[in-house]
DNA sequence: TCTGGGGTCCTAGGACCC
DNA sequence: TCTGGGGTCCTAGGACCC
């Protein structure tokens, strides 16, 4: 087998993206958002800057760092036109976020040569034709194209030969390795395991005492490299969620209620819109201290329903509330769905009056969803007006949310 | 003045059934 | 009557990823 698999990454997107929409900003370090950093450009990132910082943070450490407010619908319709450069290629691409996506070249060599020349032509043509850097890492599995995309950061290529992976895999650090984050690559540490190549030379019953079976396995196998995984294109959603993080105030009763029927009418709509339902519901709740607590609960039967996931959801988290009388303040609010099922076929058309009260419900619901499609989300709808004020952009949210 | 929002997967204990 | 094992579902929490 030889390496026909890219993984290609856009580099610091947003923040490339307002370099490009704006030349006055090139070379400059810069952050998208405000209150929190959503990215920092690579001149910003030389100072420590990253993406999830609180905006007072990222200005102590760079103090010349330029905020600017994102465009996000640009974000959606670049990152569309560059993966479409790669469908030139294969139709073999599975993007697993915004900014980066794994194609499988091994049916296109013949056409278009070997996928290190590949790789160097969508570079070369998202650069001439859209203006973003995109680094790729060409590999024969997934896991090794991934971390060669990552070593080739910033505006790079990486090859790795197939007869070299050991060479390439067994010096680098352990967090290079998916799936191992700050809390595994402690514990590795405490080991004295920090690269790659003692990771696979370690015991795999001392590697699954330590990390659990499953994630010790999963990075045995990595550090190993066996990685047997496709590049398959289109999984369906398993849980759909909504959230959002307030100063820090008294669990008013009131605004909890309020704050949840935005969040579920957020949930519902786009459940609504996906033809799907859900059977658990869960609602979350973050104190002052950034402790977080969630109640769940199983229905009989699923529902897409805004009114009642957000009652449901408003009986969690005032349950979760009364478990924990000592916190006086909570920081933020969550509901999510999960245990999802197709939506049951309607039913038929029986007068209005005769529907069981769901059915009617639901009726009501998708009217607002049609008004919606015409003419807006702020157009109509639970409880939005007050929340619109508060943290991050709806269009941001409209983004993170959005279906690849 | 201690950090956003949307996801996936795993673990562990308990309930319940066979 | 007691003991045992296996499987599945549910709930709460946590690690990790982008």
């Amino acid at each position: 087998m030889s390496a026909t698999l890219l993984h290609a990454d856009l580099d610091a997107f947003y923040a490339s993206v307002e370099q490009l929409m704006d030349s006055t900003l090139r070379g400059l370090p810069i952050a998208v958002g405000g209150g929190v950093v959503l990215a920092a450009s690579y001149e910003a990132k030389v100072f420590g800057v990253r993406g999830g910082m609180p905006g007072r943070q990222a200005r102590r450490l760079c103090p010349e760092l330029r905020f600017v407010p994102g465009h996000f619908s640009e974000y959606q319709r670049l990152a569309d036109e560059v993966f479409a450069v790669c469908e030139d290629f294969t139709p073999v691409v599975e993007r697993v976020s915004i900014d980066e996506a794994f194609i499988d070249v091994a049916g296109s060599t013949h056409l278009f040569g070997p996928a290190p020349d590949i790789a160097a032509t969508i570079r070369r043509r998202v650069s001439d034709e859209i203006g973003l850097p995109l680094s790729i890492g060409v590999a024969r599995t997934k896991h090794l194209a991934k971390i060669a995309s990552q070593v080739a950061k910033p505006d790079g290529l990486v090859v790795v030969e197939t007869e070299r992976e050991s060479e390439f895999l067994h010096p680098l650090p352990v967090e290079l390795i998916w799936g191992v984050g700050p809390v595994t690559r402690e514990r590795l540490e405490a080991e004295g395991i920090t690269t790659i190549g003692q990771l696979a030379d370690a015991d795999p019953n001392q590697l699954e005492q330590l990390l659990g079976a499953a994630v010790g396995a999963k990075v045995a196998s990595l550090a190993r490299n066996d990685d047997p995984r496709r590049v398959t294109s289109g999984r369906r959603v398993r849980s759909l969620s909504a959230q959002s993080a307030n100063r820090r105030r008294p669990p008013d009763p009131d605004f909890v209620t309020r704050t949840l029927l935005h969040l579920a009418d957020r949930v519902s709509s786009r459940l609504r819109a996906k033809h799907r339902m859900g059977r658990t519901i869960t609602g979350r709740v973050r104190f002052a201290d950034l402790r977080a607590v969630s109640r769940s609960v199983t229905l009989a039967e699923a529902t897409s329903s805004t009114s009642i996931i957000a009652e449901v959801a408003r009986e969690l988290v005032m349950n979760a509330l009364a478990d924990h009388p000592e916190e006086r303040e909570i920081s933020l609010l969550g509901v999510a769905v999960s245990g999802l099922e197709d939506e049951a076929l309607d039913q038929p058309a029986l007068p209005f009056a005769a529907r069981s009260k769901p059915v009617a419900r639901r009726d009501l619901e998708r009217a607002v969803d049609g008004v919606r499609e015409k003419f807006g989300r702020g157009s109509i709808g639970f409880a939005s007006v007050e929340l619109r004020a508060q943290g991050v952009p709806d269009p941001f949210r409209d983004l993170a949310e959005r279906d690849l």
